[in-house]
DNA sequence: TTGAAAGCGCTAACAA
DNA sequence: TTGTTAGCGCTTTCAA
């Protein structure tokens, strides 16, 4: 299979040069005339050469790029992903995804996995790896983390700014008049610090706060099945509340299943808002108010740095992107 | 960073052995003795060595299969990674995937990017390249292609069996007492043949003559937009039909819009039916009728075909998986 | 400006 | 059973 490959000697011999001149037109080196770029090129093209990674890879780089991710189902990484993919378009930089599974474990040899591959740069997504092993890993390849807060030294870091995103959230069933406003968030025994979920949890319990209410956060799971429990919990109380704030769109499912079984109408008896936007929530028949993390702006932001980082900036950066709050049909007034 | 790294020489001085035997011993091969492996063994986990992939790459194999994603926004795509991953779990071999786009030209320059970097066997998810183009792909490494359907000659297919899966539809909506049943299918100027969509269109008409009914097929796309665009047209008409089967869930999502705003009740004015089974499918809210494929059976039975190929065998094998119906509150018998 | 040649870390004949 | 050695395809000094 391999036999039959073109290698840059045989570019070499067609051109009738060196290999070494080969090398250099390829990665624009300095010191090629114009005579010699056109003679390689064309050869190149006749011959349909296509550099080897693994080659590559022994002396210099390999141009590919990974990205981690922590768990495929999560329905904003297709946005990550395309922001990535979309701003390394017309670079020579190839994508490739690891899927790291959700567990510490997991996600340490898929890390380890993708370094012995000499990628040449990693971008961690939500990874639950902690801020030790994070650092270790960044001092083996440029690495660039998404969605973790805080302890970024050695690393650059892009996150959602899930403390104004919840603040967004509150602010606005706030303004609908809204007194009593729950929150459903995630439990994790998660040695990793920093996480999304934990931040909206903070986010939210600030912006109460802000508003001289009192918070009431529970923590179940970011799951349809979650949302529903929590929700049910939630709807049991004398004193119920008038709005749920759930941290992720999912288990905002939840709830208003859980409303719709309780023969509460939404948003009338009960305002519902979720975080991350995933595509059923603008469906007409879920019509859900939720904050929108612009994926595709994360993941844009992750490659430049990623590239920044691999051509040589050694000073750490924590990059920001403010989320949006969308309102749709189930946050609403409350009913007097 | 690569200045670190422990390699073969490092490990072959510490257990005062040659390279060779170090190299033997990591692959398994045939001729070491006990106390070789065992000191081996012991030198590689005190220095906590790892073997570099792209220079195994140079003269044997990467350990690394690809998985080229044609949509990463498909819901399915995450069932059927598990399947990959899961059944390589205990192999050595890694999973990467590779975000191929919707066109030709990305996923060609994807898998191009895949066999530069030497992985050993390649997974096509649904790719729209031409069966010549696939051909060419399957000379170089070995191949599984996932959903597409027909002309599997130089690799290996696993399909997914849309013509039962259609079937399972029509006949379960017949079993109901329907006789007008209109099918909405995608529209795709594509080059590729088999595509999956193709298959369920051909397998609803075939179902159909089976009963002795007229089929009624509508071309728009697999968007919520677009089975709610194909909904609107078949329900404005005078003689419209009493259900309607989606040729994917997202399509028939739009259906079930379309029914609310045209005030027809589900199911007792109209059967709605999709296809993929996705999650939100079996979310109470929705309850859509729709046919699983299983994605984790299809994933880990092209993980299964690639690494048999991968180690020798030649003769193609085209694996057919059977779809399940799921019926949930979305079908019903039509009003009399 | 160009080319010769020495590796990068590993595998696989082949020899001992 | 173990070790020696010649590459794999490329990059990168260092000379010419």
């Amino acid at each position: 299979m391999t036999s039959g490959r073109v290698t840059i000697a045989d570019v070499a011999r067609r051109a009738g040069v060196s290999t070494a001149a080969v090398s250099k037109v390829l990665r624009g080196a300095y010191g090629v005339s114009a005579e010699m770029q056109a003679k390689v090129t064309q050869a190149i093209d006749e011959l349909g050469y296509r550099p080897h990674a693994a080659a590559r890879a022994l002396r210099g780089r390999t141009y590919t790029l990974g990205v981690m991710l922590s768990d495929t189902r999560n329905p904003f990484f297709p946005d990550i992903i395309e922001g990535v993919t979309g701003r390394l378009g017309d670079t020579e930089y190839q994508v490739l995804l690891g899927p790291g599974g959700i567990e510490p474990k997991t996600q340490a040899r898929m890390t380890d996995a993708m370094i012995d591959r000499s990628m040449d740069g990693l971008i961690l997504i939500a990874p639950v790896l902690t801020d030790a092993e994070l650092a270790v890993i960044a001092t083996a390849t440029p690495v660039v983390v998404v969605g973790r807060h805080g302890g970024a030294v050695a690393y650059d870091a892009v996150v959602d700014d899930d403390v104004m995103g919840a603040g967004l959230v509150v602010d606005h069933l706030v303004g609908l008049g809204h007194t009593r406003i729950a929150h459903i968030t995630h439990l994790e025994r998660a040695r990793a610090q920093g996480l999304p979920h934990m931040v909206r949890a903070e986010g939210y319990r600030q912006a109460m706060r802000a508003h001289g209410l009192a918070d009431d956060v529970l923590a179940t799971s970011f799951t349809e099945e979650g949302g529903f429990e929590g929700a049910r919990e939630l709807l049991a109380r004398a004193d119920r509340p008038t709005a749920i704030f759930a941290g992720a769109d999912i288990a905002a499912l939840g709830v208003l299943r859980a409303a719709d079984e309780a023969g509460l109408s939404v948003p009338e008896d009960l305002s519902v808002a979720g975080y991350d936007n995933i595509g059923i929530a603008s469906l007409k028949r879920v019509s859900l108010t939720s904050v929108d993390q612009d994926g595709q702006v994360i993941g844009a932001t992750a490659a430049s740095l990623l590239v920044e980082r691999i051509e040589g900036r050694s000073r750490s950066v924590t990059s920001s992107v403010s989320p949006t709050l969308i309102v749709r049909g189930t946050t609403g007034p409350p009913r007097l």
